[in-house]
Order: C-alpha cells, then sequence, then structure tokens
DNA sequence: TCGTGTGACTAGAGCGCTCTAGTCGCTCCG
DNA sequence: CGGAGCGACTAGAGCGCTCTAGTCACACGA
C-alpha cells in the first residue's frame, strides 16, 4: 500500500489526523509528548506520521506558542576556538530544551545584517561568541533582547570569560620557573583582551622582580603578527629566551617563522600561546598554551542565556573563569647552547 | 513624548497601524515593499514602526506566505575549506532573495539532527557542505526536498564539486615539469573522492610513462595522515622527490613532519596539496595546491537551488568546475644534493 | 440512583503575518 | 451626467500549529 503523496505539499497536522482517524489536536498533544492519549492513539498518531513523513513546522509552533525556545548564536566561521564554542553550546542548549540557529559574521555580512537575520528568527536570546563585536552594538542590543557576551566582559550584558591576567601570570610563572629571565610578549594590539593580557604581563614579570627587563613587541590576534613579530626578533641584537604570544594563532606564526630561522624550540626558545584552540593541540604544533576551556565556556553562556529568560528581572553579570595553562612541548628550560646560538643568529 | 512600552510583549503590526493610523494590511504592504501606499503614508507607517522598535516576525511571515525563500546550509564548524563556502553562499543567497539558516554537525550532533533542525524551519531546500555525508542519508533527503551537495557528486542529486582527476594531473604535469621523477601519493583512504584523486594520479603518472613508478600511500584527509605518511616515507629505503597529499590538511602535517626530520622542503622533497584553503595560503605555509574555487562553488550551489525551487521538475545536475593549480613555495625543481641526502635520512 | 472522578479525546480561538477581493473617493472622457 | 479607471486603503480568510475549555463514556462509592 503505498503512500498517495499529495502533490508535493508537505504533509501538516490535519493529514495525519484524518489519517490516523483522530482530532488535529490529539495530534500536537503526541507530538508535544504531553499525557492525555493512550499507548494505542499514540501510536497509531506516531505511525501515521511516520508514512505521511510529517515532521512539525517549527514557524506554526513557534507562532502558536508564546516562546520559541530559539538560541541564536553569532559567529565567526574560521576561527578554531569559536568552532569549539559552537560545539559545546548545542549539547547545554539542548539539554535546557533550546533550538540553536547559528548566524555567521563574515567580511560582506556585518554583526548587525547577522543578529538582525536571528531577531527575525524570533531567538529569544543572542549569543555572541568572539570579542570583535562593537561596544555600541552591545549595549543597544542588550536593551532590546537578552544578549550574552563570550570572550570578554561587556558592560551592562552578562558576558562570560575568562580571567586574562591570571592566565598570563600562570604563563610568565611557568617559564620564570623554568629559568627564564628574557621573556617576551607579542601583544594583541588594540585587540579586545589584549589590553588585560599586557596589563597580567608586566605585572607577572614586576612580581618576580623582572619588571625591568619586561618587553611588549605589537602585535595581533592572527598569524601574521606573529610572524611579524618574529622577523623583529630575529632582526634585534639578541633573542629572548620565551615569548609569550597573544593568543595561539600569532604563536603558531612566530613558532614557524623562528624554526625555519633555524631557531631551535625550546631549545633556544620557549613559546607559549593563548586559547588552546584545536590547531594548538595538533600533534604536529603541540603548543604549550593557556587554555580557556571552550566547553564551560559555553555551557556558562547557555545557562546565562536561560537564566535571564526565565527572570527578566535577574541582573546581568559577569563571569570570569579561571585559565589553565597547558604545558606541551614548545617551553623548555632555557638551553645551555642559548648564548652561542644567540650569538650565531644575531648578526 | 516617550514610546510607552508595552510590558515586553514584542511590538506586532497592529500596534504600529495603530500607531500610525492605518489598517494592518496596509503596514504589511509597506513592509513588503509593495505599491499601493502613497509615499506620505508610508513614511508614517515606518516612522510608527521605528519608534516602536518594530520588526516584522518571520516565522508568522513564513506560515502567511507559502514560502520561506530559505536556504539551510549544513556544514562543519572547523573546517577551513567549508568556512570559505560559507562565506561565499550569504551574498549569492542573498542576491537571490533567500536567507540562510546554518545548522552544524558536530562529533556529538549528527548530520540527520542538523538537517532535521533545518527542516523544521521550513528551509525550502538545504545546502551540504563537505562530502562526509552519507550516501543512503542523502538520497532519502533528496526524496523528501531539494538538496544541492557540494564538493562531491550525489547520484541524483543536484552536485557541484570539482574534476579531481583533473586536478591531480595538473599536480603531476607541474612536478613533472619541474623534472620530478619519484612522485608519491598520498591518498585520502576510503574518503570521498578520494578513489577519484588516486585514479586521477595514477593515470597522470601513466600518460608520462612513469606508471611503474607509481606509488599510492594510504592516508586520509587530516593532519595526522599526513604525519603518518610523512613518518613511512622517513622510515623506507629512500625518500621520493615529491608527494601530492589528499587534501591541504595531509599536505600540512607531511610538510611539517618532514621539515622537523631535516628534510628541506621544497630542496629535497617537494609537496602538494588540494583544496587551497586558507590556510595553505598562509605566508608562512605557502603551499602549492589544487585550488577549488570556494566562491565559484557556492554561487553554482546556491544557483541551483533556486534553479530547483522554482522548477521542480528540472532534472538534477552534476556541475563539475574545473579546478586549478597554485603555485607556491613547496614544489621545486628536484634538488641536485637529492640523491646524498636520501642516503642519510635512510637507516 | 445519582453524583463525581478520571482518562481519552475534540472544538475552537488565537499566534502575527500575507494576500485576495474588495470599498471608497477621485478624475477623466464620451 | 454616467460610468470606466485608478490610486489608496481595508476586511477577512487562512497559514499550521498550541492551548484552554470543554464533551463523552465509563467506573466507582454512597
Amino acid at each position: 500500500m503505498a503512500t498517495p503523496l499529495p502533490p508535493r505539499r508537505r504533509p501538516t497536522m490535519v493529514d495525519v489526523a484524518a489519517r490516523a482517524g483522530v482530532s488535529r489536536a490529539l495530534v500536537s498533544l503526541v507530538f508535544r509528548g504531553q499525557p492525555g492519549a493512550s499507548a494505542e492513539t499514540r501510536s497509531r498518531v506516531l505511525a501515521a506520521a511516520e508514512e505521511l513523513g510529517y515532521r512539525p513546522d517549527s514557524a506554526a509552533r513557534l507562532l502558536a506558542r508564546g516562546r520559541s525556545r530559539t538560541l541564536g548564536v553569532l559567529m565567526t566561521v574560521r576561527e578554531p576556538f569559536e568552532a569549539d564554542l559552537v560545539e559545546a553550546i548545542y549539547p547545554e542548549a539542548e539539554r535546557l530544551g533550546y533550538e540553536v540557529l547559528l548566524s555567521a559574521r563574515t567580511p560582506g555580512r556585518d554583526e548587525a545584517t547577522a543578529v538582525e537575520g536571528l531577531l527575525a528568527h524570533r531567538c529569544e536570546a543572542i549569543v555572541l561568541l568572539g570579542p570583535d563585536v562593537g561596544d555600541a552594538f552591545l549595549t543597544e542590543l542588550g536593551a532590546r533582547t537578552v544578549a550574552v557576551v563570550v570572550g570578554r566582559a561587556a558592560p551592562g550584558l552578562d558576558s562570560v570569560h575568562s580571567a586574562d591576567a591570571e592566565g598570563v601570570r600562570q604563563a610568565v610563572d611557568h617559564l620564570v620557573g623554568l629559568g627564564h629571565r628574557d621573556v617576551v610578549h607579542v601583544d594583541g594590539g588594540t585587540g579586545p583582551n589584549a589590553a588585560a593580557r599586557r596589563t597580567g604581563y608586566l605585572e607577572a614579570m614586576a612580581a618576580h622582580g623582572f619588571g625591568g627587563r619586561a618587553r611588549v613587541l605589537p602585535g595581533a590576534y592572527h598569524e601574521d603578527a606573529g610572524i611579524a613579530a618574529a622577523q623583529a626578533l630575529l632582526a634585534g641584537p639578541e633573542l629572548p629566551t620565551a615569548v609569550l604570544a597573544a593568543n595561539d594563532r600569532c604563536a603558531l606564526g612566530l613558532l614557524d617563522t623562528l624554526r625555519r630561522n633555524g631557531v631551535d624550540v625550546p631549545g633556544r626558545v620557549s613559546v607559549v600561546g593563548y586559547n588552546d584552540d584545536r590547531l594548538a593541540r595538533l600533534s604536529h604544533v603541540d603548543l604549550t598554551t593557556v587554555r580557556q576551556d571552550a566547553g564551560l565556556l559555553a555551557r556558562h553562556a547557555v545557562r546565562a542565556a536561560a537564566a535571564r529568560l526565565d527572570d527578566p528581572d535577574l541582573e546581568p553579570g559577569e563571569t570570569e573563569l579561571t585559565p589553565e595553562l597547558v604545558v606541551r612541548g614548545t617551553t623548555a628550560p632555557p638551553g645551555v647552547p642559548g648564548g652561542a646560538l644567540a650569538a650565531d643568529v644575531a648578526p
């Protein structure tokens, strides 16, 4: 008995109800998993739905229900750390009974457009990933809907981020503990959190009594900045024994350029990144870095959104998670051949 | 005259209509940009909407309109090539008047779930990125909705992909042109398109009269496979002078491992990737690779979806784009010190 | 015998839009 | 002067659901 496919029309509840010989309301009931239908009827409805290839229309469902129970996520394709976040958002949202809609910010599509799309789809809350969202934009958005920012502090909004100064301090402690004295920081420029990381570095150096040796190189949150910084270091009078990069991508550029120029890492120079994104963990990179736990950040963000949704009068809060240093293969005590090699490399 | 914000309720057309002193229908008309409203009324409506912070609810709009004009995109966060595709899909979709909804396949969220979400949101067509979608899944999906697969051929569905054998041939031609005789292929294992690339390689080698020297190493589409292949080569009796990797990620692992073991690339061994994703283009990678034009693939995919939507009776078609070799810094003529170095490296 | 539960089911009013089929005043023409 | 034509606007049905307020049959205790 082949299913008589209606022309092209997508089957609705009415079709299922007719086929199962029950009312529309009963079908709705079954699909919402509510009590009130006998086991026998329930399975008959389900079978009818299956035969027709019926699936509930979430537009209609959204409309009829007051709430959409949908979370919008603003992301950047291509940022490995955000990918980690997205992966972690899905399960937590599901656990709390929310659907997730993704919208990407790209070079040709700004945040406003991306968010507009999410809002039009009735997202109850927006989770903004990545710190490169404008401040003015944020406050305006916060006034209009529930918004949670992941990766940086946001005044007047819910935000989840890690304690950057603390993370940097751990990295400096680790390097100093290994015996390093000349630790250079390649910073994140004007990027968000860059100031916090920079300050954290300076303070940590001072705390160890190396305030005078602290040295900050201008950088940014991408590979090219790392490459440029490495070239600057190679051209300088003497290589430091350790470099603390603004983030993992910057560290990667740095690492690669140093090695290509015959500098042994970690033998001659130790390198530390920040974020612990997937790239850092790859076996051929094996970067010592400061981990921001993407899973934890994501869970907190989703919960914050849900909490605000449950109680709109809740004060927006800032959640600061403690980052954790992950020691891998790019750090070691300053090498014995250090001085000699430095001389070799320096002009 | 402050806007008297209603408790929390999102404003609707009725609110706007009341404020502007017109009917609901007129507001709808204005928002759809249809003729039939005087310029004066139009701006009055727009002003009222602005004051109330009204934005049309796309769930309701979707429901009322027959069509959703929404394209669903199934993607994998974290695959650089897919990021390129997504970035290119947005503008083309907008050009054709479609919205885009993203849904990610993650380790904990399979394709079926991701697609289900898109379908529930009334996407008219689904664009599936990345070739790791199951075949059975595809045919079932194709029967249910308009689906376009990007990155591989798909029987009975619209698909857009590049001519893999041709791309590989270009790579082999390039290497042979440089003087290489011993070109090894690290393949993509059972991965999609891997067979096509493998065959392309074997045929190209044969065409140059080197069929007997052709050598395929088992691999996969990720960095670890490249690392393993490099280790196998290093452990072997003699290094080839060139390696053609299954894709860029594989090439990256290969590249890194070779260099770490003191093998000069491209001096001693040339390496070629496949895809030309962003990573390959980074200045510190600078990989010679076969480009699949993400922008072109994306545009074709979106257009194919739109075309099928306009005319459901259209035969599904396979679009094959010609890939193009991009010569960068990882290929060079086989080095003079080749033989000697090979002996050095071999045990 | 009647209430009074209770479990299984249904009727019908929305949700916020779109869209068809109007109505209402005008101007213009024969 | 009557109506055709037109621009500006409105009424109201309907999209596919959810949800409240039922109805109906049946068992059970007093």
